[in-house]
RNA sequence: CGGGGUGUAGCACAGUUGGCUAGCGCGCCACGUUCGGGACGUGGAGGUCGGAAGUUCGAGUCUUCUCACCCCGACCA
């Protein structure tokens, strides 16, 4: 088991390797018998249940509500927004036929030629065309919007190339699909939206996100705008970790979903979609991990507080046992999530090192020599240190040191962030800059072609044009053009 | 889909120019001693060497095919 771990930490020269082993290791998930698929194993499901909730919470206090839409996709309606075919049509697992049969020829089974579907069917990669062909039967006056529903729900892209959590094939997700009488109120929705995934990930995460509108290559197939939030991990590359799109009447019209107005009129819908996944728990390993493992923010983690019990006898243990059962109980009624970890057949130098490498934010220890003077050990995820703290009160102490930590954490993350951001004037300081990974702010001329260009030259791209901040105009460091305003660049997974 | 790499016990690996009964470490099981930072001793269980075909008296080792996985690209709302 200590071999383990500094493998993994000799390994951190590579950073995705690392990242892999530390996800298989800290019990979070593995590769499945599927390819590109993952088995999401409890200890990491319950981080995700955590932030299923948090977040199911926010989508209802902005008026949201849950429903769920098929699996399977008619593969026509696919078909039919233009942009959205091209986008996903490439990825796309088909459904050809509805039965198996024994081998004629030999064991096993096939799948039987006279079970043929007359019209093929696509496992969703996203849901945008059964919705809003389901929409359609809604809506037909502005009295039946906006429509507000939120479904939580798995999907699947044929990716070429997987990475656990990061990129897989299946992932689980939740997309907001929402329809609007009018433009402004659409465009208000999603950035409504983004707001929201950029305070989850900032409150809950504490990772750190910037808001921003993605250039006209990086945008949503279907699209007129997608807003996202970035994210920086600690090898430098970006992460895009939510998306918010404003859909315009693209969609409405490619399912003919129209309402008479208030004005008496027939007019198209106004559509917004918005979604977040399983990845965020890729941005949030790779967030905050160090060499000793997984540092999970107290707001999302399953297991808050553990404490230790170190004793000789089956008495002192009794002994101990007794002392910590109130300290359990105060905590759980504080809302504290608190495990006792008294196994008898493990050392407790084992459960130290296992509870670190799974990012338990606290850790308490007690045993003789602390009840003899009246305190207990207190060890801290975040930066490792050991602190002695009177038994009388520790709850109030936890409680307070657990909103320290996840203070402390962001704030490191955004620390890291702005240290790893630079402002570059022309191309050449940015190829130098881009090799140390981290964000650039630029100026850039709008067009795609010179994106491309830089795409291909330096393999960064624009990550954002971010809606706070700087807006000072400028010339594009590539051509001289005029420029609006800086914008993100960097490599990105 | 290109380039490179790896498949041998749950994990990580060794296995020589083909050679006789396939190994080490970790983990696992039993017993004992331990227990304040991944304990130690003794004993034990666990393998159709990724799959198929071939060469050979003999294949983990050589040949061909095939499958899977990893890394780097390409791709990625």
């Amino acid at each position: 088991m200590a071999k383990e771990l500094k493998d993994l930490t000799k390994r951190a020269d590579n950073y995705s390797q690392w990242y892999n082993e530390l996800v298989v290791k800290a019990d979070l998930a593995e590769q499945s018998a599927v390819r590109g698929c993952m088995v999401i194993k409890p200890y990491g499901y319950a981080i995700w249940e955590k932030m299923q909730r948090q977040l199911d919470d926010m989508f209802k206090a902005t008026g949201h509500v849950n429903a769920y839409f098929p699996l399977l996709i008619p593969k026509s309606f696919l078909s039919k927004e233009a942009d959205h075919v091209e986008g996903f049509a490439k990825e796309c697992a088909v459904v050809t036929h509805y039965r198996l049969k024994t081998d004629p020829d030999g064991q096993g089974v096939v799948v039987d030629p006279a079970a043929r579907l007359e019209e093929e069917l696509i496992i969703r990669p996203t849901s945008e065309t059964i919705i809003w062909n389901t929409y359609r039967n809604w809506i037909k006056s502005y009295r039946d919007l906006p429509i507000l529903c939120n479904q939580w729900a798995n999907v699947l892209r044929w990716e070429m190339r997987t990475r656990l959590f990061l990129r897989t094939a299946e992932f689980l997700w939740q997309e907001g699909h929402t329809a609007h009488a009018t433009k402004e109120e659409a465009l208000e929705e999603a950035k409504r939206m983004l707001n929201v995934y950029a305070d989850f990930a900032e409150r809950y995460m504490a990772v750190p996100v910037i808001k921003g509108v993605k250039s006209a290559n990086e945008r949503f197939a279907g699209a007129l705008d997608t807003f996202t939030i970035e994210a920086m991990m600690q090898d430098g590359k970006a992460l895009q970790s939510g998306t918010s799109h404003f859909l315009g009447q693209n969609f409405a019209k490619a399912f003919d979903v129209k309402f008479i107005n208030k004005n008496n009129e027939l007019e198209y819908v106004w559509a917004t979609s918005w979604g977040v996944s399983t990845r965020l728990m890729g941005a949030l390993i790779m967030t905050h991990s160090d060499d000793n493992g997984l540092v999970l923010p107290p707001h999302l983690a399953p297991i808050q507080v553990v404490i230790v019990p170190v004793y000789k006898s089956l008495d002192q243990l009794a002994e101990i046992d007794a002392k910590v059962a109130p300290i359990v109980e105060k905590l759980k009624a504080m809302g504290i999530s608190v495990k006792y970890d008294n196994a008898d057949n493990k050392r407790p130098g084992f459960k130290f090192a296992d509870y670190e490498l799974k990012g338990v934010p606290v850790r308490l220890v007690l045993g003789a020599r602390d009840i003899e003077k009246g305190t207990i050990e207190v060890m801290r995820r975040d930066t490792l240190e050991k602190s002695e703290a009177s038994l009388e009160g520790i709850e109030a102490h936890v409680a307070a040191l657990l909103e320290e930590i996840q203070a402390n954490i962001y704030a490191k993350a955004l620390k890291f962030r702005e240290e790893k951001t630079t402002t570059v004037e022309t191309y050449e300081e940015f190829k130098e800059k881009i090799e140390e990974g981290g964000f650039i702010l630029a100026h850039w001329d709008g067009t795609p072609e010179t994106e491309e260009k830089i795409k291909d030259e330096t393999k960064a791209t624009i990550r954002c044009i971010p809606l706070d901040g700087d807006k000072t105009p400028g010339k594009c460091m590539v051509t001289g053009k005029p420029s609006a305003q800086r914008v993100i660049f960097a490599r990105s997974y």
